[in-house]
RNA sequence: GGCGGCGUAGCUCAGUCGGUAGAGCAGACGGCUCAUAUCCGUUAUGUCGGGGGUUCAAUUCCCUCCGCCGCUACCA
């Protein structure tokens, strides 16, 4: 029998689950399911990531530990799992001590490899980042510099010292072992994505901590934490006894299947198998990477307030409708969109208007016409056979499908199927056969056709559908749990029928939906399932009023949107962006950078860096002690490693040719600009 | 700015290695009554993002423009 191992990301406890966290989790029981139906010995693993400075805070706001914190979240987690009928085989806390010292295994074994060292590191660093200052950043007059993450001035020379793991020299080895195994992120365009991240080169990462004390010390040297990914991506081994090398680690290592949100592709597919490589341990098989889940074509967010929390949803709908949903609707790799009409709809039109309706008609009619138990055999013609025959062309077609986890296509094609068994019936009318004692016998053969029909389409459905499945196999009386066309016998009874899918009124969900205050609750940011969330240093999540995703305000006025009021905006959208008066103290061209000058200005209320894009028509001399206007509450960003904190307000012609005005000498500096 | 992808019926999307397009949902009409007012059949609508080119013929190939998404950058 063959070994399936596979793996959710650990999840991070500063969170209660959302909807991505049971996404990602969902995909991966359907998964398991799924490949134990094919015959294989699956293990499953999930869990959670407990470790960092932002645990150790809050625990601490709340006068617990970070243990007793975590201990309360993983209660979370691990009931909701339940409820979903999520049934994993191990999970993994990285607080558990066979991770602990699982990680000092890795760690030591690759420091022995010369593949970790001691950096001699002096620079600044970011406290509340937990992240080191590159040395491109450049430091103020005061000798202070900003964190390019969070803008935060610092001078702390706290990390003196810290473990260098040398990415440098694995990129050859990653990019060759990409090229041998093309599948091996799924699907190929995040490939393409992780081949040419490596392609730009990689740089040491530091991976260890001297300033977060909760965490796996380093062997050896306790004053040092090793840190996020070093400690998180480990537990894909340590949970299968990577620590003692057990039976468990030598039957399913490597794992087959990392199952995750695209945000955290890079750490899984270039960081982790560089570690393995390090560590002597053969690769993963397959990395698949999800989109998120966006309601109401809009990313989930805490600001927004339109995270969807699975426990409301649990409230009106049962776990297998939830299955379905998120299986049906968004194909792998692209994001999917949630909107609580497109599930009520879904639900009620695949799984009780055609799956349990199906079901429905025909145990009523097996109840009415033969009082639940058939005797003697049956008629059947050449429709009876084509039910059958269609049935083994469905599942080969829909085992393909689900082999490629392409849930969502092998799933209409299973309710196609439906479709044709209640067509079916229709044609054959079973009401008027049983008019006439005379065909008896064929009314016997098309009852049972539809339960063998419907006993095997439930094995397809049985990796989602849980709870109904054994419903369903319980009523038809199917032994076998297996796959392939059912062959019951001529002589059988069946079960009493039930409701198997309640029908969802959508408008009395609307109103209480309405009614109930979803956003306190359970506020969190919806990502994705995010292994870190917020322990990932360079993570990158695109600001929420940024560009993606028009703002709650502009939508509405758009969707009320009569011409005149087409692409207008309030004056509260204007008042948001912060222009004002500045006087340019210094100015210099940025190294190596033919475009960027970078300035100082004077805001009236301080001293800033900025960077613009005008060096090809602009010389530093002529700027300085102009008056100039600024957007002052821009979001910093970095570019070429200068930290920019603002944005210089120009005129732009077609060539993109920068006109700078430049104000009065008597003008105000900070004065605002209204 | 670079690389990649997308833009097809009111909605969600499939598809065409060139011969003017489909599936589900929503809509309209009809049929059945076994069933959770469910099921089955018939059916309207699309200048297949705009423009140009190649061709007997383009939604499908090429160019360009517009819009959106992802990664990335000397955009901020």
């Amino acid at each position: 029998m063959e070994k399936f191992y596979l793996t959710t990301p650990i999840y991070y406890v500063n969170d209660v689950p959302h909807i991505g966290h049971a996404y990602t989790t969902i995909l991966a029981d359907v998964i398991k399911r799924y490949k134990q139906l094919r015959g294989f010995r699956v293990f499953f693993l999930t869990g959670t990531d407990e470790h960092g400075q932002k645990i150790e805070r809050s625990a601490a706001k709340q006068g617990l530990t970070p243990k007793q914190l975590s201990d309360a979240m993983v209660e979370h987690f691990q009931k909701l799992w339940a409820t979903l009928r999520i049934e994993y085989d191990a999970f993994i806390r990285t607080t558990d001590d066979i991770h602990v010292r699982g990680v000092q295994k890795i760690f030591s074994r690759v420091m022995e490899k010369g593949d970790i060292y001691l950096g001699d590191y002096s620079g600044h660093y970011c406290i509340s980042c937990e992240n080191f200052i590159p040395d491109s950043v450049e430091e103020t007059p005061e000798g202070k510099r900003t964190c390019p993450d969070c803008g935060r001035p610092t001078d702390n020379r706290v990390g003196e010292k810290c473990y260098f793991f040398r990415l440098s020299a694995y990129g050859d080895r990653l990019l060759k072992f990409f090229e041998e195994n093309p599948e091996f992120v799924t699907p190929r365009s995040r490939m393409n994505e992780v081949v040419s991240f490596v392609k730009m080169g990689l740089r040491d990462l530091s991976v260890t901590r001297s300033t977060v004390k909760w965490g796996v010390p380093v062997p050896g040297d306790p004053g040092q934490t090793v840190y996020v990914w070093f400690d998180a991506l480990s537990n894909y081994i340590t949970a299968i006894d990577f620590l003692d090398e057990g039976e468990r680690f030598r039957e399913f290592w490597p794992a087959d299947l990392h199952i995750m949100a695209k945000d955290i592709l890079k750490y899984h597919a270039v960081y982790w198998p560089a570690f393995l490589m390090a560590a002597g341990l053969p690769l993963p098989r397959k990395e698949l990477i999800h989109g998120w889940w966006l309601k109401d074509e809009r990313k989930m967010s805490k600001s927004s307030g339109n995270v969807l929390d699975p426990h409301i949803l649990l409230k009106h709908f049962s776990p297998d409708a939830i299955r379905y949903f998120l299986m049906r609707e968004a194909s792998i790799g692209a994001d999917g969109n949630f909107s609580h009409e497109g599930f009520i709809n879904r639900v009620n039109t695949d799984l009780t208007n055609d799956w349990a309706n199906l079901v429905s008609r025909t145990t009523g009619m097996i109840e009415k016409y033969f009082a639940n138990s058939f005797q003697g055999g049956g008629l059947y013609t050449e429709k009876e056979k084509e039910i059958a025959a269609g049935y083994r062309r469905l599942e080969k077609a829909v085992l393909e499908l689900f082999d490629q986890y392409q849930f969502n296509r092998g799933l209409e094609m299973i309710f196609e199927y439906v479709n044709r068994l209640n067509r079916y019936i229709v044609e054959t009318q079973p009401w008027n056969l049983a008019k006439d004692e005379a065909n008896r016998p064929h009314l016997a053969g098309v009852l049972k056709t539809l339960c063998r029909a419907i006993a095997s389409v439930n094995t397809l459905l049985s990796p989602i559908l849980t709870d109904t499945s054994a419903t369903v196999r319980l009523i038809f009386a199917s032994p076998d749990p297996g796959l392939g066309w059912k062959e019951l016998p001529e002589e059988f009874s069946i079960g009493q029928g039930t409701q198997l899918f309640p029908r969802v009124d959508s408008k009395a969900f609307f109103a209480e939906a309405e009614a109930s205050p979803t956003r306190a609750a359970a506020a969190t940011s919806a990502k994705g399932a995010t292994m870190q969330e917020t322990r990932i240093p360079d993570a990158n999540i695109p600001p929420q009023a940024a560009a993606a995703a028009p703002s709650a305000e502009s939508h509405a006025v758009s969707q009320a949107g009569t011409a005149a009021t087409e692409g207008l905006i309030e004056i509260t959208d204007f008042r948001k962006v912060q222009m004002i008066v500045a006087k340019v103290l210094a100015a210099e061209k940025v190294e190596k950078a033919d475009k960027l000058l970078k300035l100082q200005v004077d805001t009236g209320s301080d001293t800033r860096t900025l960077v613009a894009g005008i060096a090809l028509y602009y010389k530093p001399e002529e700027l300085v002690g102009r008056r100039i206007i600024i957007v002052k509450n821009l979001k910093p960003a970095k570019l070429r490693g200068i930290l920019s904190q603002g944005m210089i307000l120009a005129a732009s012609d077609a060539d993109n040719r920068p006109y700078i005005p430049i104000l009065p000498e008597e003008t105000p500096i900070g004065a605002i600009l209204k």
